[in-house]
DNA sequence: AGCACA
């Protein structure tokens, strides 16, 4: 599995997020998307250049961070694959919640990194300047979706990912399960997408999550995202 | 790549 071997935690960690998104725009962005999956309780995200690129997200059950785990994993948000694990630790939030929140070791913990921190500091002094590397990983996709529109609800889904034999009566037999299923629409020039229409915007966030990642052929894990207005 | 709680 992807999430390696850290068992499940309520909380789930999030890496390779686009590090040029602004904090507040990325934690809001990271909420709606998420809440799909349950009730959040936070979110957080740092820029120090430890903890940029990287974010919690805290929901109350544990349920929630599975689905999200499972569901939400290579979406493509701002340009770049989500790559989500269970964190490794219970969230301050949580521990305060069931009393298990201690101040002085989390205070002894955060003097211990310190002083690591300072350590690697040290090591790497008179080594040169750094080359600043030139364009950023090439993104997942071709195209451009921002989270705004990730986020956007919308009647018709835009799918992505498909194997290039998919059909749209495949396709149609997988979401007609869905109540407020209209039609699939696909586009012979463009092999690999597909337009999915519903009634209204919760019927399509329904089939959106019941569907999420779905395979039509083991190396095809579908993308579902709203389509752009 | 990187697991914190500004």
């Amino acid at each position: 599995m992807l999430t390696g071997d850290i068992p499940p935690n309520q909380t789930i960690y999030i890496k390779n997020l686009n590090e040029k998104v602004k904090k507040e725009e990325l934690k809001r962005s990271l909420y709606s998307l998420f809440s799909q999956y349950g009730s959040i309780l936070d979110v957080v995200a740092l820029k120090t250049p430890k903890l940029r690129g990287q974010a919690w997200v805290v929901f109350t059950e544990i349920t929630s961070a599975s689905e999200a785990v499972r569901q939400m994993q290579n979406f493509p948000f701002y340009d770049k694959p989500m790559r989500i694990q269970y964190a490794k630790s219970k969230s301050d939030c949580i521990a305060k919640e069931d009393g298990s929140y201690d101040k002085k070791k989390k205070q002894e913990e955060k003097a211990e990194r310190k002083r690591r921190a300072e350590e690697s500091q040290q090591s790497s002094m008179g080594n040169g300047a750094s080359a600043e590397n030139g364009a950023p990983a090439a993104p997942f996709r071709q195209g451009n979706l921002s989270a705004q529109e990730a986020v956007a609800p919308n009647n018709i889904l835009f799918i992505e990912n498909l194997p290039h034999e998919a059909t749209s009566m495949m396709l149609e037999m997988l979401f007609q399960q869905y109540p407020g299923f209209r039609e699939v629409r696909m586009i012979e020039a463009k092999p690999g997408i597909a337009f999915v229409e519903f009634e209204d915007d919760q019927q399509s966030s329904m089939a959106m999550q019941a569907l999420q990642g779905f395979k039509i052929t083991p190396h095809n894990p579908m993308t579902i995202t709203f389509a752009k207005k």
